[in-house]
DNA sequence: ACCTGAACACCGTTCAAGT
DNA sequence: ACCTGAACACCGTTCAAGT
């Protein structure tokens, strides 16, 4: 036993990644176990610790490239006609990409361990929330910086949860049909609101 | 053993309940398990599996008993000068009863067991959207029921959307009371533009 | 009939021992 | 140095056996 550096512990740790992400998308999050990370990486369980401190610090990591996944897709959003339309779209993409990638999404969320959340992760929050924020800045210019943060803070939780409500079951109804109108709804109303406010 | 009636089933189900609802309150939702319940009420593992078909079902019914509190405390909220005022203070109400009961309001929406939702559990949802549902469509009572409704979901989603991520540490920051702001901003700037549409 | 508690098949995590 | 796999302390769930 004891294979000698099949792989470099940089390739283990990817192994376990993706491995990890697999499981995730097609089981679900409450499947992730260590051991069944280890049969599928044909590693046996400590090896996983060898490259993860330990289960929590690899959702983290699955969680943090879920959110790289997320930041590229919003970025990608190309150019739009008007600030609103530009936003509308973002909004859409948000949903989309919660819809079509609904386990990892989840998870963002409900994997929450009493672990503090690290800085690395929190930046990544962040930079998730100022791509809304830099265009409610340009909606309003004349405005302060914090109110347009927080005007783009309420509509983006405000999306957020509509994805969350729609998505999740626990809800009353709907699919993404059903969400995708109501996030148009949500995100309308409030700018028409706001730009009046 | 096998002590004999000492507490009728409904008795020992109630225990349970409350039981389980002190261990969510002080450890959060991890830390629920049959095990701790059982040692709390003082009875054998075996026994809450007498009166709850598996944990599973447990759960739902804390989560039933935490929709119910949250359905009284909206339902007490008064007389107001205007239908915003009102929508307003039910935002507030909602965000208050999840700050102020932190790990069972977010067992609701993090608990979710693969298993189907309940009937009775899926109507006790649909009275809580039912309290605001109204308050839309006297707000517009021109405008057909399934659009009022449409934004009452719309924006008690996104009222959701802003308790999550404020409450969750996973977000970016703030605690409640930046929480009540962004509610206040999200619930004003909604109505209004959607008054407006 | 009510309740126990051992048994089963799982977890995450550790660490002495092998190569 | 890398990796194994048995061991430990936990899970939820079941069910023969005791009173």
């Amino acid at each position: 036993m004891a294979r000698r550096s099949e792989h470099t512990q940089e390739q283990i740790r990817e192994m376990v990644l993706s491995a990890a992400e697999n499981i995730v998308n097609e089981e679900g999050f409450s499947a992730l176990t260590v051991r069944k990370v280890a049969l599928e990486i044909g590693y046996t369980v400590g090896s996983i610790y060898m490259v993860f401190t330990n289960m929590d610090d690899l959702i983290m990591h699955v969680k943090g490239r879920a959110l790289d996944e997320l930041a590229d897709e919003l970025q990608e959003t190309g150019d739009f006609d008007s600030l609103e339309a530009h936003i509308q779209a973002l909004a859409e993409r948000y949903l989309s990409f919660a819809h079509c990638n609904f386990n990892r999404w989840r998870m963002i969320f409900e994997a929450i361990n009493d672990v503090p959340v690290p800085d690395w992760y929190q930046r990544k929050v962040q930079e998730l929330f100022a791509i809304v924020e830099t265009l409610f800045q340009r909606l309003r210019p004349e405005l302060a910086e914090d109110e347009a943060n927080r005007a783009a803070h309420a509509l983006w939780s405000g999306v957020h949860g509509v994805c969350v409500l729609s998505l999740n079951g626990s809800l009353g109804r709907s699919g993404a049909d059903n969400a995708r109108a109501t996030v148009g709804s949500l995100v309308q109303n409030f700018i028409r609101g706001w730009k009046a406010s």
